[in-house]
Formats: C-alpha cells, structure tokens, sequence
DNA sequence: ATGAAAGCGCTAACAA
DNA sequence: TTGTTAGCGCTTTCAT
C-alpha cells in the first residue's frame, strides 16, 4: 500500500523529483504519522464518534506534529459543499453595506461559513462578472444587493441551484427570496411626513439611479407621494449624486439651494448624503429646521447623534444581514427548494428635530 | 473513449442511477458538444493562442449553449493557484476597515483576484481561527490586520508559503510585509500639537487595548509625548471604548467630562469616537475649540466637513488596499519569496478649527 | 494543433 | 471500528 501510494504521489516523475517544494501535509501524511489510514483521518475530522478514541488521540497529535491543515478546495471538490457563501454589495464605502455584510458574517462565520465579497461598483455588468465568478467556486448560497440584474445574472443565479438572495428591497418579484423592506414605501411615508409639516418647496438629492433599483424605489415613493398630495415639484430640484459619499451630498445642497433659494426642506435618499447636508448648514449657518428641514432615508446610527436629530426612516442594515444568516441556517435544516418569497423585515419613520 | 468516459464519471452506480441529479455542465460536456477533446476546451480557455480558430468557435458556442461556468475548485486543485486572497479584519462596523477592504477589492478585483474575508472582533483566537480556515482553501496571499498575532497564527502564516500582508500599523518587526504607517509617531505627533497649542487638561478617547496593537500604539505615542513635554496625566482620563462606534465617544466624553470638568483638550483615537464626541459638544452647546479643543486620529471624509473641522492625522485608508494590492501584483511577477520588510505609507497631520 | 494519461487532496459508497 | 475503491472537475505532462 504504501508503495502504491509513492507511486501515486509521484507518478513517472518519482526519479526525477524527489518531493523538492516542501509542500503542506496532507490527509494522508497525517494518517502515516498516525499509523491509520486515511479514512480514519476523515472520519476524526468529520465524525470523531465513529473513531476508537485510541485512533483520535494518535490522529489529534499527528495533526499538530505536521501541523496539518485541511485543503478545503480539495473537500469542497469531493464532497458538494464549499461552506462558502458569494456576496455582491455595489461597495463598502457606503456603511449601508458594510454594515449589512458584518451582519452576514457575524451570523454566518459562526456556523461554519466564510464570505467570498465582491463589489460590483454599481454596475450590472460587473455584478454580472462578480456572480459568474463566485459560481465558480460552487458557494452554498449567493447573495446579492437589491432586485435589479441583468438577464444573464438571473439565469446563471437560478440556474445554480443554490439559494439566493436580494437584499435590501421588496418593491420587486423576487429571484428566490427577495429580503429587506419596500424602498418605495418607506420614501412615500417620509415625503408625506415632509407635505404634513407644511413644506411645500421640497428638494431632494439620491443617489444615482443607473442600475440602482433601490434608489430608483426611492425617487418613484417620493414622486408618487408629492405626486397624492398636490404638491408640485421640479425635476431641477432632484439632484443625483455619484458617488454617494458625505462631501457629495454637502456639494448638492450648495447646488440645490444656488438653483432653488426658496426650498424650506430637502429629502435626502441616502444618510451620508444626509450627513454632508446637514454638515453645509452649520457651516453656513443655516438654521435646521427653521430655514431649512432635512429628512434622511436609510438611516444609521449618526442620525441620531448629531444636532439637530434628522427625522428618518430606518431600514434594517445590520440586522439584513443577520436576518439572511438565520434565514439561511433554517433553510438547510429544511427540505429542498422553496417557491420565490421575500421577507419585508419593514422599517420606521422616527420623527427627529429636524422637521 | 465516449465508453471510458461514462465509465468514469458513473462508476459501478452507473445502472443505479443515471444522472438524476441535473449537475451543471463540466468541461468534459463543452468538449463533447464541440466535438473536440477536453483539453481543447481547456486550453481556449486559457490559451486561446493555441488553439485553431475553428475549434475555438466551436467551444465558444458549446460553451454558450450549454450555460457552461468553469469550476474554480477544481481548477484551484489541479493547478495550486486559487486567485483568491484571504482577508481578516476586525470589524466592518468602523469604516477604517471597510475603505481599507474596498481598497483591496477595487485593487485585485481587476487582476482577477477575489477576496474571502472574515471577521475576527477583535480577537487574537478568532483571527487565528479564521486564518486557518483561510489557509484551508489555498490563497495566493492572506492579508491580516495590525502586527499583534497568537503564535500560532504567525506560524501558520509563515509556513502557508505565500505573501503575508500585515496593514495598519508598522510599528512592530513584519512577518512578512507590514504596510501602514507608524501609530505611535503619528499620535506622538497629534499629542505634541495639543500641548504646542497650550492644552495642559488632555483627555484621551481610545479604542479598548486587548488584542489591538494599533490602539496600543497610540496610546503608546499620545503618553510618551506627553512625558516628553512634561505635561501630567491622570490615568483616570484615558477611557476605552468597546465597542468603537459614534455613541461610544460621545458617551466617553460626557464621562470624561463628568471626571474632569477642567479637560481643554480630547485626543480621540478613531474617527467615529472624535465626531461621536463632537456630538455631544453640538448637543450640549459646548464651544470648540474655545471650551474644548478636540483632536482626531485616523480620519476620514467626515472630520474635513463637520463644523469645526478636526485637527487631525490622516493614515491612509482606502490608499492602505489599493497599495497592498499593487505590491501583491507586483511581486507576483516578480522573483520568489523576499525578506521581511516594512512599506511605510506615512501620515498627515492635518489642522483643522478644532484646536 | 490536439489528445491521453496521471494526478491535485479529499469524501462517498461499499466492504470487511 | 476501520479500510478500499472510485471518483469530484480540472490542469499538467508527455505524446502525437
């Protein structure tokens, strides 16, 4: 046996390279040292209850004699599961997602699971590339943001056979199942709060909508709910950022009111943008709410530190990560395949002083 | 060879069950659609040269029609490069870490690397944890945060064979390559600025200690400066945050000032605890920098912005991954391993209205 | 320019 | 409880 297994490592080859790169131990360099062979080995890994603890115990110290540690690639190619979970954020300089992500992977890393990240820049073309290459690497799920792909995407999605998720809005059919909260909703209520309280000369500054359906859900709630309660509004006064970082959403504001002196409150669709905006009113002096109010969309936890409170509809960030995690743990335990579905996990107007 | 080939694939199950299961297209199926042999197909992939025109038609169509997505499992097995590189940090919740991490991905993405990246929580066991699993699937580098590592991990990371990045901090002697600037001067620095300013009554807002060298090291700076210029300091002012986050600094700084109401000064270790603390002046109308001066380490975007704008040291962030990224590139091509070294990235202190 | 054979390091299925 | 055999889907080497 051990000669068939020389043989085997080293072919034809054996004469005229003896094993010169020093490479890591294998199973089977383990289960040598331990004198079983290397079933044993595996099954010590996977099952240590079928294992005599004599056998264990040789196995355990051979392991940390050669320092051995297991080639996943090698498992994941032998055995259909990779542990591994894809996920595709359009960026992580946008807390909304990186916060999301650490929710995935706090409550993924702890069963067993580790995140293959990609960022597709907010392009359908690069998520496209970004899914076609995590497929690749068979991941026992794939996790992508928000309901807007392109045609490719879907196919090779569906077609995996592994479960998949959108994150971050509902406002579509979903793919499998769709995870987050109605994006067009929530900006219709928070657009309403602003029509309540009186204003009338409303601004709004997003992000860009190119291959963004969440800031495109956004754009149409807000819109719509001008739109229900008569108020007019001019497409000027919209004002798309790209990219959406803090100083952008300083810079529309500068915009918006150079264009529009008379806007008394301004929507803004993102926290950052929120954040940037509120940050050129006390540089400039300008009273919030008195002169100006400020509503923010999907906010974190500065909105509610900095002064005035921004009023603001909070979607789950955090916590859509943990909510897929959990989701994902059950869905193993349970049977096969299950019909499209989307879990709204919903969101909350908070009414700060900013209104 | 059509006989042989089932053979393979089906074994003596063959009879039992025959391809029940619809697996997704292997090389082995492109080849036979195209009508060509196997290695064919391989080699339009990779080495389209090589291949006649018509035969790399015909596996490009094959390949389309049957939706084909190449196992990179496999492909990592068979030729001991995996194009993905591994990554820990502590958090993704501070956004030090998160542009740090897109900087990495915007960098390797378009090399055709991909990042599997975990979290550690700021914990040696977790990281060596994650490490060893990172390590499981064969990277072609693994990226750590900071210079402090259980002995284990550094062992393991040594022994993996590939580049070692350490970002963040330089202070100590690299396992392999170290990239970031020096912690302890640059708070050494800010400290210095403070006291040049006047301030005697210096409080400190620092991330918790245990397991982070960064914060170690700017504790390290911000004391020895004051040693150096005689300023006194009571144990007592010096408050670490767990967790790091905005409401974590202002709470830190409404028990500093509750300690020691005489403070003139707040030497604020991470960002999100300096506008956290910022917060709180806002709120309870405390003048910056004339009742409180407040210094911030580790800026982003937001501490040019905010009003006043903090007097701070800018590390490089998203600079930190884009340039770890171009050295992996680069060292790729080049020869083999090199000796230990350091890639100081330097720092910027930064006045703003603050001090 | 193309193909056949021999693995990569592991697990699933079967046998003992 | 332990071992044997046959792959997982690909690349490497060698041959044609």
């Amino acid at each position: 046996m051990n000669d068939d297994t020389a043989r085997k490592r080293h072919g034809k080859r054996a004469d005229q390279r003896v094993r010169t790169r020093r490479s890591a131990a294998r199973m089977e360099d383990v289960a040598k040292e331990a004198g079983v062979s290397l079933m044993t080995v595996s099954r010590a890994l996977h099952q240590p209850a079928l294992v005599s603890k004599k056998s264990y115990g040789r196995v355990s110290d051979a392991m940390i004699k050669l320092g051995y540690v297991r080639d996943l690639t090698a498992q994941t190619l032998a055995s259909k599961s990779s542990r591994m979970i894809g996920v595709v954020v359009p960026t992580l300089l946008n807390p909304v997602f990186s916060e999301a992500v650490e929710g995935l992977s706090d409550g993924l890393e702890s069963e067993g699971y580790q995140l293959l990240i990609a960022s597709s820049g907010f392009s359908l073309r690069q998520e496209e590339l970004a899914v076609q290459t995590i497929l690749g690497r068979r991941p026992d799920s794939v996790i992508v943001t928000g309901q807007l792909h392109s045609r490719h995407t879907q196919q090779l999605l569906l077609k995996s056979g592994v479960p998949i998720y959108e994150m971050g809005n509902v406002d579509a059919e979903p793919l499998d199942t769709a995870v987050g909260a109605s994006n067009s909703q929530a900006a219709h209520d928070l657009t309403r709060h602003l029509v309540n309280r009186g204003y009338r000369n409303i601004g709004y500054i997003g992000g860009h909508t190119e291959d963004n359906d969440r800031a495109m859900s956004r754009e149409k709630g807000f819109l719509n709910a001008l739109n229900a309660e008569g108020v007019a509004m001019n497409p000027q006064a919209m004002i798309r950022c790209n990219p959406v970082r803090y100083g952008e959403g300083l810079q529309a504001l500068e915009q918006l009111l150079d264009r529009f002196p008379e806007t008394d409150a301004v929507f803004c669709s993102v926290e950052m943008l929120a954040i940037g905006a509120l940050c050129l009113c006390q540089q400039r002096g300008i009273r919030v709410p008195d002169q100006l109010a400020i509503v923010c969309f999907d906010s974190g936890e500065l909105s509610s530190l900095v002064s005035p409170t921004l009023t603001r509809i909070r979607l789950p960030r955090y916590e859509l990560g943990t909510s897929i995690a959990e989701d994902f743990v059950s869905r193993r335990a349970a049977a096969g395949p299950l019909a499209p579905r989307t879990i709204n996990l919903g969101y909350r107007l908070i009414e700060g002083e900013s209104t």
